[in-house]
DNA sequence: TATTTGCTTCTACAGTTGTAGTACTACAGG
DNA sequence: CCTGTAGTACTACAACTGTAGAAGCAAATA
């Protein structure tokens, strides 16, 4: 099986820069990221680097800067780490992972209704 | 806000066996975790040990053995890795979790017919 | 042109995790 | 009483992460 794309919450933060812009300088990563935490440049920098190494951003360097652009989509990163989770903490049962959310009143009637409408949407169009 | 209890499949592993026993020496939980996963004896000792010293876990020494217990409960852990996955994913959006399940279609119809039936009869006692 | 500024790349370091070997100790069996 | 055996505690080590300083270079500016 091919390697798991689970980040961690400042991996994310970056990641989400990218998906937003679409393509952003390392400068602009930083500005997005620090407006939730604050962080050196340079961390910032080593994060992009790392996450480039693990495949997960390409980057062309356009002058004296670096581009950065992700390589790997919002959906596919979602897609792994729910999945992941879903394995270790339920093994694979994601209905039990519903049954956690419902028990603990994280989603709402109105969220359960969403998700069955989207269901059957989904199931028109299979 | 007090620590969180972000485990990995093998921390699982051990909690899971604990909460199973309710209350295992170390050879029992080695016993139990590598049914699943070949793991040397003392690599679980060492994971009971650290679970311990963060807090999820308590032993006595009994005889020359350690009987560990749980000190979390299984409950406990799964809301927290929950509510983590949620705050760092979906950046606290439950609901999100949860299209994003439907959507790629982990949970079924059913799934959902029992979800809204957990919620309801959650509501009639709240 | 000499200086400041902006960026990148390299190096660092502590903490956590997965994984396990080694050493020490007490108990059971001969 | 001596020896194997089971179990604990200590030590180790590589990979990954969060975090950032230092060094170096190019571009803008005085």
């Amino acid at each position: 099986m091919p390697k798991k794309f689970e980040l961690s919450e400042v991996q994310l933060a970056v990641m989400r820069a990218l998906w937003n812009s679409g393509q952003a300088t390392t400068a602009e990563v930083v500005a997005l990221v620090t407006r939730q935490r604050e962080l050196a440049y340079t961390t910032v920098a080593t994060l992009l680097t790392r996450l480039e190494k693990r495949g997960l951003l390409v980057s062309v360097s356009h002058g004296r800067e670096r581009l950065y652009t992700a390589k790997v989509s919002r959906n596919q990163v979602e897609s792994d780490m729910v999945t992941g989770l879903v394995n270790r903490l339920f093994q694979g049962d994601a209905g039990a992972l519903m049954s956690h959310l419902v028990q603990h009143k994280e989603v709402s009637s109105d969220d359960l209704e969403q998700a069955k409408q989207l269901l059957q949407e989904h199931d028109k169009d299979a």
